[in-house]
Formats: structure tokens, sequence, C-alpha cells
DNA sequence: GATGAATGAGCTTTCATTCAT
DNA sequence: GATGAATGAAAGCTCATTCAT
């Protein structure tokens, strides 16, 4: 079969399974019958279960980036830009729970199992933030008193640990939209 | 003497154990081996492996709530004990890295290889900030209408991952104390 | 020229792929590459990887039973005879070390893995000796003592394990020729 | 359990395992089954499949130098030993056929599949005959133009060519005490 | 006839847990 | 209570074989 592409199949199958049963709990027969292949199938596309984590990171948060690139390319102002940023990453929560909740839980695992494994797209994707605030910095928005090296991980975190909210309840009292506005304005003000 | 401080030399042994190679790639021999006692041993003092860690929270973040308690209870002015929270939750890197390893990465993991257990200590120590911003919004110090679920979680999400950076890297640009007064400074205007 | 000579590019294949990495270790897929066709043509040639091997054996020890009557058939001296097949066959590492190297390692294994299989082909070629054998103790030449059913095995034996030592070792301290002529004068004088 | 050596059930279970199935068909599980302990048990006591095969080769062909040295220790003329040699080697079908049948098999199979090892302790038994044929050509009863490099392989092979009589057919037309008495004959002649 | 992507059975090895001592 | 040898279920990965193109 050449149309079906095995090799996304595979991944959209391994994020759902990764997201319900996490990395190490997850089997490789799981993620084939969830992608409708064989077991074998798996490693004509992928060196090993590694492989497919390491792949999925890179590709799927390339792909966010991207995303997120195209939406603040048309607005020039940085505080609205961390808002865009905010709404966009909380949004994720609802349009790609599963992905999340693969991101929060294994990126943060990988460094321990994969000792030699540096996660450049995820590096990449927080320096947006960080190229925001640098921005917001040089166009007298915020002050220049904080690095954004410290910045971008403090939004990124607050951001991150907010959205684990809705993955560890199923109704929280408020939006993601409210929970972005809320932390983004924080920071504004904060940083200001 | 407690009855036995085997119980303890598990746990910390464990703690090691867990930060070098994560709960998965942590094999109950090798806790054994750290705590000098033999395998069957560990069977005594806990149910099996999740036990282990499962205690290790409860009881090591018990411990850092009493101490968190002790700092914050002669200090009147919630920014300040904002400021306190943050400093002894990023100084965490330096006095217990093994531990910080453990909860930041475990904790993540719990709630996806261990769907029953309700982490309740962890939710303890996070609402110790959410009391210090009710106590600031009581007093008028910060604004209204941030619900402080939404602020707890960012406080603490931004120090977490703020912390991580001295898991991953060697030698940040900044210290401990440093990044915790800068995060503390813009939480503390960004909720006013 | 025959129908196909895929027939024979897959025997020449699979001699190299088994002398390199033995039956068990070579892939279908090494053969296929080093034949430069696709796995699946193996399957038109052949009915799986085992009647790869027996069809080696079958028909390259049938070449060598060809060239080796040649070779004998001018000559009379059953003492002479023996030399010449001595000689023919320690000459093999030289010509096709790599078949060499199949036979004695695969055909011992034959009967293992392959319980039906009657390797009537190798019977065939130590038989040869058994009848220079009998021509001679007929001549009066060898004592009739010995039953050649006897005397070939071990002839074929002596030359066999000799051989083995240049598939060991790179640069013996003597000749094919030298092992020839030595190991036949022992068992001629022997004989007698 | 103390008593019961797990070390050498396992070997000598490898050892009808292996003379049965060959190595690379035997399975783990067949040769805990032999030996009535855990798959996992092997594990205790072997590094890997390879490992049971390595400690094997040492353990038995030791077993066998010894034995044999004993055997020759006691006579001083060359030719008595050579035949005592022969005697014993082609009886081992008899003691221990199983054994045999491996060795045979699998020691040649040994520098394919494992590049790196150097099967010392099989060059330290042919070497036993070597050594006789040294004292042989020092007392005058062996002509000196022949390398006991030679002869000591040719011996051997011829030897255990013929021993491979016994394990494909059933009953063969004589002894192995017929056997041995015959090729030592042949060889003690022709070395003269 | 030729291809090579896909299959899935099979096997080595690991390791949490048990239990006789 | 303490030990650590023994257990055996479980799973990642391989590769001979098939079959749609």
């Amino acid at each position: 079969m050449r149309t079906s592409d095995k090799h996304s199949k595979i991944i959209q199958a391994a994020i759902k399974v990764f997201a319900r049963k996490g990395f190490f709990n997850a089997r490789i027969s799981d993620i084939a019958k969830e992608a409708k292949v064989a077991d074998g199938t798996i490693y004509l596309y992928f060196n090993n279960k590694f492989d497919i984590l390491i792949t999925l990171f890179e590709e799927e948060i390339g792909k966010l980036i991207l995303e997120i690139k195209q939406l603040i390319k048309n607005e020039t102002d940085p505080a609205k830009q961390l808002k865009i940023f905010a709404l966009y990453h909380m949004q994720l929560i609802e349009n790609k729970k599963e992905l999340v909740e693969v991101l929060q839980l294994e990126i943060r695992q990988s460094n321990t199992y994969m000792k030699e494994y540096r996660n450049t797209k995820f590096i990449e994707y927080i320096d947006l933030i960080a190229e925001i605030i640098q921005q917001g910095q040089e166009t007298g928005l915020f002050g220049k008193h904080i690095p954004p090296g410290i910045a971008k991980r403090a939004y990124l975190g607050a951001l991150d640990e907010m959205s684990r909210l809705w993955i560890l309840a199923p109704d929280p009292p408020f939006t993601t939209e409210q929970a972005a506005e809320q932390i983004s304005d924080i920071f504004i003000n904060g940083l200001q």
C-alpha cells in the first residue's frame, strides 16, 4: 500500500498510546494495533521504541513551531505576541490533548532515559518566547533587568503546569482561554 | 531511633537511584545495593516498587511542607512569603538535587502509570502558594480578579521549569537566588 | 544459457554469505543483496532457506565429483590416484575457499537441523576414495585387512581437518601441496 | 537449594539439547526444561546462550584432556600412546555420545559465529597428539620429515570423521575399538 | 517473472517478586 | 527480621516468508 502513510499512522498511534499508558508501559504491539499494522512493520520505519518517541518529538514540536510562527508573524506588539503564544499553548490541550500529555510527561523524562539525546526542537520552541521578550525589551516594553533565559522558562513552565490541570481534572472552573489570559497578564505586567 | 532505620535507608537509596536512572529503569536490586540491604528486605517495608515511589512522595514532600511552613510563619507580608517560597523551592536544587530530579520527573508521570493514585501531598504543597496569594488578595496587595487556583500553578510551574535548568545544564549563568528573585518579582508585580 | 542464471547467481551469493556468517546467521536479504535480486525472487527458485543450502550441496559437490573423476580417469595407479584426490581436495581451499568453508561447517550440521536430509552427494564424494582403495586392495597395493569404509573416512577427515587450518589461520607454515603430499604419503604407506 | 549444582546441571542439559537440535535451534527454554530450572535461572549462571556453549567447551574438553593425560602417563611407547588416544577418542562416542555431537558440530562453527572466540581448549586437546608424535620423532620411531602440526590434525580429523559414522548411522559394521585400531595402525605405519 | 513492503510467529533476556533457609 | 537464589511472565526485536503490484 503506497497511499497509506505508515510513518505518520504509526506516529499518531504512538501519541495515543503513549498518552494513555506512558512511554514505558506502552508496548510496541499496542502501537501496532492502534496503527493497524503488524508489529514488525514498525521496525521498517523506526529503529526502536525510543526512535518513535524522538521522531515524534521532532516532528510534532516542529509543526507547533511553524504554526506559532505563522500566528505571531502578523503581530508586532510583543505583549500581544505573548498572549498569542499563551493562548495557542493552552488551547493545545483542547486541540491535541494526547500530544500535550506525551510532551509534558516524556520530554522531561527524556534526559533521564536517553542520556545522549538533546531535545533541540523543544529548545527551539521555548526560544520563541525568548525572542518575543527580547523584542519587548528592545522596544522598551519590558524591563531589561530580567534575562530572557529566565523569563522564557518561567512563562512556559507557568503555562505548562496550568495545562496539566486539564489532564488531571476533567472540568476545571475556567476555560483555557481564561487561563491563558490570566497568565499572560501576570507576565506582561510583571515584566514591565 | 525508630523501630528500624531500614525504611528510611531504602527511601534515601531510592531517591538516589530514581534520580540517576528514572523510575522505570531503576531496578529493585539497584536500590537494595544502594541501601545495603538484600533485595527481599525491601519487600518487608514496601509492597512493591510503586509503593516506594509513593511513600517517597508523601514523606519527602511532607518534610518540605513542614519546613516551608516554619519559614513562612514568622513573616506576615504575602509578597515576602512568596519570595521565601521561591527561594526555598529554588534552593532545593542545591540542597536536595536528587530529590528534585525525582519529584520533577516522576510526579508528572505518576498520574499516567498509577491511574488511581492522587498525589495529595503535592496538592498540599502547591496549596501553600494559594494560601499566600489569598492572603495577599484579602489584604489588598494582589488583585482579586486572578483565581489563586491559576496563580499557584503558574508560580510553581515557573519555578519548577526554571530549576530544570540546573538538572540539564551544569553551570547556568545565574544563581538559584537570582532566579528565585526574578521570578518572584515578576509574579508579585504581575499579580498587583 | 539456462532458462535464467538467477538460480546460479543466488547459489553463488549464498556460498559467499554462508561462508561469511554461517547458515543460521545469514539472512535471506543478505543473499538477495549479494545476488542483486529482490528477497522475493529467491522464493521463485528455492522453497526456503534450507533448500538453498541443500541445492548448494548437491550442485557444488556434484561439480567436484565430476572434476575429480576427470583427473583420476587417466591414472591407473591407486597410490597416484590417492595423491591426486588429496591434492585436489587441499587445493580447493585456494580455488574455492568460500565453498570449502560452507561445506566444512554446514555439512556436519546438516544432519542436526535437517533430520530428514541424507547428504547423498557427500557420500558419493567420499566413496570416490573408497573405490580407489578397493582397487588398490585388488591390485595388492594395499592390505586387505582395512575396510575401505574406514579408510575412506579417515582419509577425508585427515584432509578436511588439515584444510581447516587455512580457514582459521591466514598463513600456515606450509603449502596446501605439501600438506596433501604428506597426508597422502602417510596413508599410502600406512595402508600397505 | 545449595546441594544441587545448578551450573553443571545446566551444562549437562545444554549438552543434551545442543546435541539434539544444534546450537541455533536450541531454545533457552529447552535447556531450562531439561535442567529442571526456570529460564531465568540460567542467566544467574551464564551471561547468555553463547556463554553456555563456550563454558561447555572449556569445561568438558578440559575433563577429556585430564583423562587422556592420565591414561597416557603410564605408557612410554609413542605408538602405544597414539593407540590409547585413538581408542579413548573413539570410545567417547559410546560413553559421551551427546558431548561428541556437540563438539563435532559446534567447535567447527564456533569460529564463524563467534568471531572473537579462540577455542584454546580444543587446541590444547589436539596438541596432545602433537606431543606424542614429537616424542616418537625424537626416539626415532617416526620419520622426522612430517611436521607434527600436520600429523596431529590429520590424526584427529581421521578419528573424528570416523566417529561421525556412529552419529549418522545407528549400527556400523565394526566397533569403535576396531576403528581406533585400524586408524592408529595406518598412522603408526604411515609415520615411520 | 520480479519486486520489496508487510507480516507475525518466535525467542532471548530482564527483573519484580517470592519463599525456603 | 533478613537474605538472595530462584522464578516465570512479559516484551522488544528479528527475519523467513508471502503476496499485491
